[in-house]
DNA sequence: CTGTTAGCGCGTTCAC
DNA sequence: GTGAACGCGCTAACAG
């Protein structure tokens, strides 16, 4: 037989630190600080039980340990399925997000819980926080939940939120300014010299009418009493749909915002359908800034968020609150990246 | 005051099943039955005693209750970052599988634990499954992993693994059947009377891999002697950049067949930038079929995967492990989807 | 430095 | 139909 411990026979399956004490011949508590590292222990006896552990393939169990600590050890990700219920993780924006907030949790040594939540009674996040199943939550998304969060809020601390800063909310939101990002966008719209536009995205989430205020608000009266606004689906399927029914219908603006950019992209591919040159004869910004956005022909111009710094702080905020720090909301300046399709 | 009991004010936040069995002045197995279910017990006192948790917001406390019934309640999915440690969730595939798991097993009454893990030595594997963190694991991609999941299949059953089907395997794979995906992307190029051909997506992944055999292997000599194989790095970014750079070499191939959607979409855009016309001269073939495909310009003709299928059956499968039966690994036929690449 | 004891919050025998 | 007692696997005082 071979050598390597890795392979050689194990001479019994230990489920237990109790197993493992009477191997080793020590008491649970002393298996206990040699594997966990804390308290005092001899250093031979430590690397003695650890090897003795190694051995016979066991690790501590975690479901136990928590218990007795009082924690799950676990952080719980929820993505409520507000106004569309089919694709939220499939937009490549939640998607990213997710990732980079997986990574920063596995960081911080916590597991990350992730729950889709189909928000049917007013009460779902007091029952999920009850449950006990986390030891705090992130929210992806408000959707139309503000009065939700806000409840629990009052008695659950251990909450952050991504989404649209609203100093009405009594919950702790990080996320970006959305009206400046539209406001962005109309400007840089207003410098291509494009007077007749469309705002792509009307819906009652509020990132999206945040972005759409901002947009709206920056544009002089003129301008914005004769654009467009257009109420979007949520997949790229049905985006893709009424973009080209609004161009068949025969609109013809000369610049386009939408409020995602999968949006963009369904218009940038309707555009191409119909004939309709972009840049040079329509302009189109999306917003995020997601991977694919630099590979759509055209390369889309956008209002880029930043999704990895987001999620950092978000997973930082909520780590400041579980240690008792008080914490801020806050809210970050998105950023022009003109590529070409203005 | 209100009458809502919503909004009452709430006693005293009961904590534990102690507590509540002190308030009902009953025993806290009683507590325990009423809240459970199970076991008899007089209908009244039950009813009582719940009326008494819900006014009280109280809920059993999960991780105790798995603990005593010796499980988690959570099935982990384990995303190995293999050749690229960068976007595999952004990669849309990716995020649109782990949606339809999330539902899947929220449907069976089990969380889910998400976890990005660094392969970075031979037992990360073993030292997952031993944590104890999780009643089951579903391994999306093989990537490079195939000796680590066979060890751990060893001795643990309960793992199913998203990938390509290979016999040599010691644990239950379900996929898609990728050298058969990649034969329908050589016939269909082929009946389009394309006859220079390259492959975008060489890589030691065996997903790719299986599709590029495939459509080699259906290529007859002449034409498969003179396709080029480029490999492709997995960001969209860098991808494109590969495209761009194999365009600006000279190379006009008449077909080509990309490992994924996002690889061809990248394809689109740097023969866009390049002044080929897709499909006229040039034919693009994507495999995936993520909803952004249909959105791409042109619409992008592509093998597709049954996402969704494939979700629910992973989650079949480990549900039957669970419940002891004996699973059978599974390879699902892809299918053409004919758009405008092609 | 190490062992003994007492729980974390719950489910489940076994009595009554 | 209900209560008392025990233990799931572990950590943290308290002794010695």
């Amino acid at each position: 037989m071979s050598k390597d411990p890795a392979s050689a026979a194990r001479p019994k399956t230990v489920r237990s630190i109790a197993e493992l004490a009477v191997i080793a011949n020590v008491s649970i508590s002393t298996v206990s600080r040699a594997l966990t590292g804390k308290g005092s222990l001899n250093q031979a006896t430590r690397d003695r039980i650890r090897a003795l552990a190694d051995e016979h393939g066991f690790q501590l169990n975690v479901s136990a340990q928590n218990l007795r600590l009082g924690r799950t050890g676990a952080i719980a990700v929820l993505l409520p399925l507000g106004h569309e219920r089919g694709q939220q993780l499939s937009d490549p924006f939640f998607s990213s997000m997710l990732g980079h907030i997986a990574d920063a949790l596995t960081g911080h040594g916590y597991d990350l819980l992730l729950s889709r939540v189909l928000p049917d009674r007013p009460d779902w996040l007091d029952v999920f926080v009850r449950s006990g199943r986390a030891d705090g939550a992130i929210v992806i998304g408000q959707s139309d939940q503000g009065a939700v969060l806000s409840q629990t809020a009052t008695h659950y601390d251990r909450l952050v939120v991504w989404g649209n800063p609203n100093p009405a909310n009594g919950y702790v939101t990080i996320g970006s300014d959305n009206v400046t990002g539209g406001a962005i966008a109309a400007r840089h719209l207003m410098a291509r010299g494009r007077q007749n536009l469309a705002f792509f995205g009307a819906s009652t989430a509020p990132e999206f009418t945040a972005r759409q205020q901002g947009f709206l608000d920056t544009l002089p009266d003129d301008i914005r009493s004769r654009t467009k606004i257009v109420p979007i689906p949520f997949t790229p399927e049905a985006s893709f749909a009424v973009a080209s029914q609004f161009f068949a219908l025969g609109n013809r603006p000369d610049g386009i915002f939408c409020a995602s950019d999968v949006i963009a992209m369904s218009v940038l591919s309707a555009a191409a359908d119909a004939g309709i040159k972009v840049p040079q004869d329509l302009a189109v910004v999306g917003f995020d800034d997601i991977l694919l956005s630099r590979i759509a022909s055209p390369p889309l111009t956008t209002v880029r968020q930043d999704i990895e710094g987001g999620a950092h702080r978000l997973v930082d905020s909520l780590m400041r609150k579980l240690a008792g720090e008080q914490v801020e909301s806050h809210c970050a300046s998105p950023a022009l990246v003109v590529r070409e399709s203005t």
